[in-house]
DNA sequence: CTGAAAGCGCTTACAG
DNA sequence: CTGAAAGCGCTTACAG
């Protein structure tokens, strides 16, 4: 059984004074003497008060939630997304309302209607892969890329790729291979971009694992590229460097004694794995209070913007390089040429 | 600019009746006569018409929304979580509105009140370790373990042990470690318990990662454990199990030809590793869709039980093993110890 | 500084 | 089968 909260009334019958009143007392809009609102807080707090949200919807229009669409729940980056959205949402005092879209962008924009239906006050946005969210009736701040029109603010992709070119070069690493897979995401062509610019120095290699047939992952094989004199691999993903350092291992390359490895995002395996991952991580609380923020402020402003996506400043935050044990000094070849010492997968299993 | 959507009240001027009629007919509860409600229906969905939740639920008490309160939005495991309950409640007709109970036991308390203080009809809570949630207003259900009491629904985690066990034991290894990471743990109770029964006629020796002086996860060393004879991992979690495979791994010992290594959840990297990791699934949509409908009965219900914790049934539902290619034949023993073959760490990465 | 009154957009007894 | 009316719990001009 719902029990019933106490009311306005109740708290205005009980000092014998208007509803208006207390209401104005309680949202501290003035218009009350001090006292008397101080009395109207105490017993509110003793009665236990706390408004009604729908009544106060229905009256203002506002709901104090805001919707939170991401491209694919499933997405390993969702826990430090969502959390960073759902803490700072409720230090704004929003609730954060989940839609999924379940991989399509049929399914995003059903979603994103749905969420309008349920009257959310602005949205946050993960857009998928180059969509562009259509005008909805509310306020929309995008989380994507620099890079992407339309974009509210983002972690600087592009520095981060640059923060690990930088590292490996400063490691001694003289070829470098560097793993995409997905050519046609701009989050993932401005990390490769960083680092290619940092490492303008060495001889770098790119590879889009999209390019190759399926199953594409398993298709790929970092051996091979070891074996051309590749000593460091650099992936968009902390998933892909799992993939690939454990390919390596399997097959007894040492790393980092060997090769070195790195990954993007910090997820949560990257410092489990044994070596831990070298990685580069993106600032979330800092990226979740930008777009709330500018949410809030467009979502009292009334937002009315033609194109209802949000701006903010700075749009753009540092991301930071988390170097840890996957990635070490590159391997000195002394005399002989140490791709001759690995021990072939084969000669290990026996 | 938020537009105003199109209200009851203008499709009733349209077709000059009553808007009770219009909200009779909407809502399907009969009273009006079917070729009325046909053109009522059609007009509604010419202009577009979407109800009011703010002002729907100011009338009927009811928000069409339910809390999801997770000990850890962190988690990894959340993702499967949140979206099969997520999809779940979007069949259902609920909304989701999401906490993170950040970690302690007083933010849960305080996450649940927001929640409740938002209106949610009801909610799903996947507790802390052991927290029994205190009587809020609204029905809930609980998902942890079917050894928890309280518990609406969860997986079979104790018949999930035993698919591992079993499956291990058919493999013919002789010896397994089982590992877990907090012996206070009901689920990973239930889990390694399940494995123990199964393999009842084999070696077993079960460590609690947490009894080990911090940081206690690298504390532990499955070399040693190797060496003592054991040839299996069994893990509680995906983590844990990477963590294992990719430490035999870094120290020359390859996976499955030299030993087996085993996880729990499936977590989205499970299977991206090298080689992939056999573990043990739950199935979460069956469970997000059972605690979804057996609290929307009780919402429907107006959840006349004094203790509001919702029950359900079945209330467990069965885990499947995945088993992938890190587990694998007992190594045989022929002639001499195959212990003695394995390539040292320091010869490795010379 | 305080209060009376209207109204947000629905749903639901209750009449007819 | 259909309609007139009340009311859910607030907030906000508007008077006083």
């Amino acid at each position: 059984m719902k029990q019933r909260p106490p009311k306005l009334t109740e708290i205005a019958d009980r000092l014998d004074i208007s509803t208006a009143t207390v209401s104005n007392a309680l949202s501290g809009k003035g218009r009350v003497s001090a006292e008397l609102a101080k009395r109207i807080k105490q017993t509110a707090e003793e009665l236990g008060y706390v408004p009604s949200v729908s009544a106060r919807a229905l009256r203002t229009g506002m709901t104090g939630v805001i919707g939170l669409v991401l491209p694919d729940i499933g997405n390993p980056l969702f826990p430090q997304i969502a959390q960073a959205i759902e803490n700072a949402a409720t230090d704004a005092g929003f609730g954060v309302l989940i839609a999924d879209s379940r991989g399509s962008i049929k399914a995003q924009t059903e979603a994103i209607r749905h969420l309008r239906d349920r009257g959310v006050d602005g949205m946050i946005v993960v857009p998928r892969r180059g969509t562009r969210v259509a005008n909805i009736g509310c306020p929309v701040a995008m989380i994507d890329s620099p890079s992407t029109p339309g974009n509210t603010v983002s972690a600087d992709h592009w520095g981060g790729g640059w923060l690990i070119g930088e590292h490996l070069q400063k490691l001694g690493h003289r070829k470098v291979l560097l793993i995409g897979n997905n050519r046609d995401s701009i989050v993932q062509n401005d990390r490769l971009g960083g680092a290619r610019a940092a490492l303008a120095d060495v001889t770098t290699e790119q590879v889009w694992l999209d390019s190759l047939s399926l199953p594409s992952a398993s298709a790929f094989d970092p051996l091979s590229w070891y074996r051309a004199g590749f000593t460091a691999f650099v992936t968009v993903s902390d998933l892909q460097a799992l993939r690939v350092l454990t390919h390596l291992q399997n097959a007894g390359i040492t790393v980092p004694a060997m090769a070195s490895v790195s990954g993007f995002d910090d997820l949560m395996f990257a410092s489990a794995v044994i070596p831990a991952l070298t990685t580069v991580r993106m600032d979330m609380p800092a990226v979740a209070g930008i777009a709330i923020n500018a949410l809030k402020q467009a979502i009292e402003a009334g937002s009315t913007s033609p194109d209802q996506t949000v701006r903010a400043s700075p749009d753009r935050v540092p991301m930071t390089l988390a170097a840890r044990r996957s990635t070490g000094p590159a391997p000195q070849e002394e005399g002989e040429n140490p791709l001759f010492q690995i021990p072939s997968e084969g000669e290990l299993k026996s």
